[in-house]
DNA sequence: TTCTTATTTCGCAAAAATACGAAATATATT
DNA sequence: AATATATTTCGTATTTTTGCGAAATAAGAA
């Protein structure tokens, strides 16, 4: 029998998930990459007023979350979504926003 | 016509709302928010491993960022979910991760 | 090989987040 | 009025995040 945990794996796997979805810039990038397609670096730097190498930062932490992988295609490098991950997130954040008993409840 | 922003009122609200659940302890409050009932901050204190006065902190931060409202009912403070933005952050959220159109795809 | 392009890493500075214990606050209870 | 209880605010230290420009890297093109 596994000890009582409060704070589980999956707290903090969520939690994770949320932080790197904690900038605006990041959330633009996450939206275009899940609805459109894959995206080349330099396409982003064009369009957001942010440095490139600021731009560069938040696709590692991106990537560091597990959110997106890259590809080389040279002298590119061409950023996809990481699809086993958003799978993940988009479970646990369902889980998080779907659960509400108390909805048409006033607090008590 | 208005001007063709790049970062979006909605981008920075969902950046607010994930930026407040970027942390297990705050994703830990949420969670028994939405699920089970209101509560006060000294039981989440009970079973958390952090001092009251970081707990009040995080209570803190997701109150600024709309998640959650208090009512004293001294010598206590209950603490229950806002309804209305946790509605508005469900939305958003489902609308990042619902769309995925390259669901059975791979990257090309 | 040298040049060009795309992107990252480095070095730095400023701001924000995290955490704690001590002190302050607010309000019931005695 | 004094006490007890629940919670917050304050002060402080440490770490992390955010941002930039300059320099470094990687790889195709001339």
């Amino acid at each position: 029998m596994l000890p009582e945990e409060i704070l589980t794996n999956d707290h903090e796997q969520l939690a994770r998930f949320a932080k790197a979805l904690g900038h605006p810039v990041r959330v633009y990038i996450m939206e275009l990459l899940s609805t459109q397609t894959c995206c080349f670096s330099g396409d982003l730097a064009d369009d957001l007023p942010i440095a490139r190498s600021t731009l560069s930062q938040h696709l590692k932490e991106l990537k560091a979350a597990g959110l997106i992988q890259g590809t080389i295609e040279a002298p590119k490098i061409r950023y996809c979504i990481n699809r086993e991950n958003w799978k993940k997130a988009t479970l646990l954040f369902g889980q998080l926003f779907k659960a509400n008993p108390l909805v048409n409840e006033e607090c008590k």
